[in-house]
DNA sequence: TAGATTGTTAATCGATTAACAATC
DNA sequence: TAGATTGTTAATCGATTAACAATC
């Protein structure tokens, strides 16, 4: 069961929900930042998402003690540590595997390279589009992903295939050494241990919306509830 | 703490994990029918998702008793109940907000068309874009979103409008009479009980996935760990 | 020093899983 | 009937929250 106290290796207990929260204090503490604040306490970060305090210096204290007694934390240093923590000093490359549909959007969305993610190589099987380029990023067939991606070493990978050729992009990837898979593909993929997948089902998420319509139909929200929040 | 006899209203106690395994069990269900198999155990079903039987057997029996002991599902009534459930035997008619970068690619993808939920209208601020057609979606400007969402009765929307705006339109989607939105604006609605909002933020995705690479390169994969799976 | 807020432990809550009687 | 698998209860596990001593 591992080492409990305090040398516990990062690489183990830490749950995933902590690290998608971190994601989110470090937008607020930008926000904060850019504002001009310099200080700031685990019940104001709680705050602006509806979340507890002990909750945000529990998620914190996973990586380290950022927080100064009777004060807060500050801005600027915890947005520092915050974007240490996450791998966000540093330009990130990636491949994007797909150049249909969504993939094509992808490529052009502009969200990616906002936060120093650019997609650098696309893979397609379609003969048609290999071998062009798109803005800068060079289209190659999927059968020269694992060579490619090893020189360059690259860790981070999109994948925007059909279903039912996802699982096989993936085993490529890592076989290419990739460590982080964004898969778009509405399907499980199998992935070793040490290989991080994260899934953008747009279908399951759809489906989910239709049944809290449904059911939002079937019972009518309570005239005490109505108009909450201002 | 509300009834928990059979009677339980269903808008109560049912965890949201357990609608989005509803989606999953719903896609595996289809491709067994698919194949021509009439009936599957949830031994079988949690096995393809590497969940536990009896999570399966629970998530079902929050909605009634579709098994048959000694045999299991049959795959093609499981199949008609869960459409039933999600809300999936209907058409769904969808509002887009935001046609920049994003949302002018979430019109494009097909995805949605496939499952039955169509995008037939779609919001924008840019007067250059407002009174033209994309496809056979209309564009009209914001401002007309609570009369037309209201005339046409539409209760899923698409926020893809910038983070600064997004709070705004909820709140029209909300005085329209939306139930459901599916927000890809990097940031927190706050929207009344009743309305669900399902967020998807490819910038927290990505800056999850970078945490993941950067703790892969600290803590390479064990030996052990090495080429498991199949 | 008095007031505030952290870091951390212990209590609570909710979701997952094991176990098994019911029953096809 | 014997074998299998459900539906469901009770045990387990993990994550959230309350509470408070430490300390700025």
């Amino acid at each position: 069961m591992a080492q409990k106290r305090s040398g516990q290796s990062i690489s183990s207990r830490i749950p995933e929900r902590t690290i998608t929260r971190l994601s989110i204090y470090l937008r607020c503490v930008e926000e904060l930042v850019a504002d001009g604040m310099t200080a700031v306490s685990s019940q104001q970060l709680a705050e602006r998402f509806g979340l507890n305090s002990a909750q945000v210096r529990k998620d914190l204290t996973y990586f380290g003690q950022f927080g100064v007694r009777g004060l807060g934390y500050y801005t600027v240093g915890l947005k520092q540590n915050l974007e240490r923590i996450l791998g966000l000093n540093q330009k990130w490359e990636v491949a994007l595997v797909g150049l249909g549909n969504l993939g094509s959007a992808l490529l052009n969305y502009r969200g990616f390279q906002q936060r120093g993610f650019r997609i650098l190589v696309a893979f397609e099987n379609d003969p048609r589009k290999v071998g062009h380029r798109v803005g800068r990023v060079a289209v190659y067939h999927v059968q020269k992903l694992v060579p490619i991606l090893k020189r360059r070493r690259i860790k981070m990978a999109v994948i925007a295939v059909p279903a039912g050729a996802a699982q096989g992009v993936a085993d490529r990837l890592v076989a290419a050494g990739v460590h982080a898979i964004l898969n778009f593909a509405p399907t499980q993929l199998s992935v070793p241990k040490g290989v991080k997948v994260q899934n953008v089902d747009l279908s399951v998420m759809l489906k989910t919306l239709s049944f809290y319509v449904v059911r939002s139909a079937r019972d009518p929200v309570s005239p005490s509830h109505r108009a909450l929040k201002k």
